[in-house]
This record gives structure tokens, C-alpha cells and sequence, in this order.
DNA sequence: ATGCCGACAGGATGTCGA
């Protein structure tokens, strides 16, 4: 089974560049991120013309997670559990069907959380010690489990093109990095990290001062897998090449295979 | 130090992103 992530900043200004991928990479299952449209909205015809069928947790303007599936998804969680209150639409989680099992897939978009210092960094670290909460009592149906998306987090120097360019920035403050081990070191395995030993892989170029051109990129979207489901893991990629198309999102496609 | 880009809502330009 193939499964991918991808944050697509706007479902609607992407659709055509994000069919045009999916009719390349034929992913099983496709989680997305920054959809920014509402549940009504969201263009899911496009969707299941190829396919797909969409399980959709949206918002207007910002934020919005998706989870396109080509099997009928069951057991849909809308939003992170522990939330009081909290109405970012930021994560949504379903169960995937196969011929040899199920597996469940969370779509994750986590607070930017710029700049540091500020509530908006504060949500950010509390948001994601709700995920780790959530990881953990997750993690005891010892399940296949897929947690992949945005994440915000630069967790190393070695997912930097500039380190030093990001030192002040709330992607890659040491709160920010120790939040994000703390999910990791419940025991979960970065999908990218087992299969490639290489340094300096990107998923992000900003659209400005030429980031793009210049290989400025920081690797932000992970694919964090349950021990059951490492156990499966047969492969992961990095399509990179979707960043220099027309019209691209600032983020490229991130997936891996299990064999179920 | 700031703008650099891009999407959104709304109908100009401010907010947000990373």
C-alpha cells in the first residue's frame, strides 16, 4: 500500500497540479494538509473522478487536513483529541482497509507557531504535546499506525540547506525539537530516516528569495510510523520534482509503502 | 533591517504562512 502526505497550501488553487500528481503517483492513500476550504466546498468530484474517495475535516481561509482514500475509510476521528475549545482544524485520522489488514493513517497539520516567544508559540508547543498524548494512548492498540503530515518541525541541522538561517525561528527552537522527540521516542520510526542515510533532504523551499533555485529547503513533513507498521515498511520517497512544476505548493509530496 | 512570494477575504490591503 502506498501512502502520502503533502501539504498542498489551498486544495482549490492546486487542484490541477494536484490531480496531475495523483495520476503520476497513484497512491493508494493521499493525506493532505492547508486545504483551506470548508467541508462543503472541498472539490471532491475532481477527487473521485480519479478514484479516490475523500474524508474531509475542513476550515475557511486557513489550516483544513484531508484524507483521500481509494477504499471506503472507516472509523473517522475529526480533530485532536484533548482539544478544549481549541477550532483549528488540524488533524483528522481514519481506518484503511487492505487485502491483509488495516491500517490507520492520521492527517497531521501542526501550528507554524511563529514567532517564538509569543501565544502563537505557546499553542504550537501545547499542540503538540496533545499529539504526543495522543500518540501514546494510540499506540497501546499496537495497530498499524501511520502519523504523517506537516509537522512544523526541523528536527536536526541535517533537515536544514541553512541551519544558521533558522536559529530564531519557532521550527527549529530546542522547545520545538524536544516536543517533536518526545512523540518520536514513544517509539516511532521516521519512515524517510529508515530507508535513506543521506543528509539535506528537503520537503519545503519557500516561494521567496529564490529558495527554490538556490536548494534552500528545510524538511518539515514526516512520515512517523508505529513499530507494527515499520515492521511492514518496504520504502519511502521524497517527490521533489513536484516543487519545480507551474503553480506549485511551497511543500512536495512525501510518501512511503507497507507491505498490507 | 526589510522585502522577497502566494493564498485568502473581500473588493483595499491586512493576515497568515515558514
Amino acid at each position: 500500500m502506498k501512502i502520502a502526505t503533502w501539504n498542498v497550501n489551498s486544495v482549490k488553487a492546486r487542484l490541477d497540479t494536484v490531480r496531475a500528481w495523483l495520476k503520476v503517483a497513484d497512491p493508494d492513500v493521499a493525506c493532505f494538509q492547508e486545504i483551506k476550504t470548508q467541508n462543503e466546498t472541498f472539490p471532491r468530484d475532481s477527487f473521485e473522478d480519479l478514484g479516490y474517495n475523500c474524508t474531509v475535516h475542513g476550515q475557511k481561509s486557513y489550516n483544513g487536513v484531508a484524507i483521500l482514500s481509494k477504499r471506503p475509510v472507516e472509523d473517522v476521528v475529526r480533530g485532536l483529541p484533548g482539544g478544549d475549545g481549541d477550532d483549528h482544524a488540524r488533524y483528522i485520522e481514519a481506518l484503511i482497509p487492505s487485502d491483509n489488514g488495516v491500517v490507520r493513517v492520521a492527517s497531521i497539520y501542526a501550528p507554524n507557531g511563529n514567532p517564538k516567544g509569543t501565544e502563537k508559540f505557546a499553542y504550537k508547543l501545547d499542540w503538540l504535546e496533545r499529539l504526543r498524548r495522543h500518540v501514546e494512548t494510540s499506540l497501546s492498540t499496537e495497530e498499524n499506525f501511520v502519523f504523517m503530515g506537516d509537522y512544523n518541525v526541523i528536527p536536526t541541522p541535517d533537515d536544514a540547506h541553512y541551519p544558521e538561517n533558522w536559529v530564531e525561528d519557532a521550527l527549529f527552537q530546542p522547545e520545538t525539537r524536544s516536543a517533536y522527540r518526545r512523540i518520536a521516542h514513544l517509539g516511532l520510526t521516521d519512515a524517510f530516516r529508515a530507508c535513506h542515510g543521506a543528509a539535506y533532504a528537503y520537503t519545503f523551499w519557500d516561494y521567496q528569495a529564490g529558495a527554490w533555485q538556490k536548494n534552500n529547503g528545510i524538511r518539515i513533513d514526516h512520515i512517523l510510523l508505529s513499530p507494527q507498521a515499520t515492521d511492514r515498511l518496504t520504502g519511502c520517497g521524497i517527490d521533489k520534482h513536484v516543487r519545480g512544476w507551474d503553480k506549485p505548493s511551497d511543500h512536495v509530496p512525501v510518501w512511503c509503502e507497507l507491505a498490507v
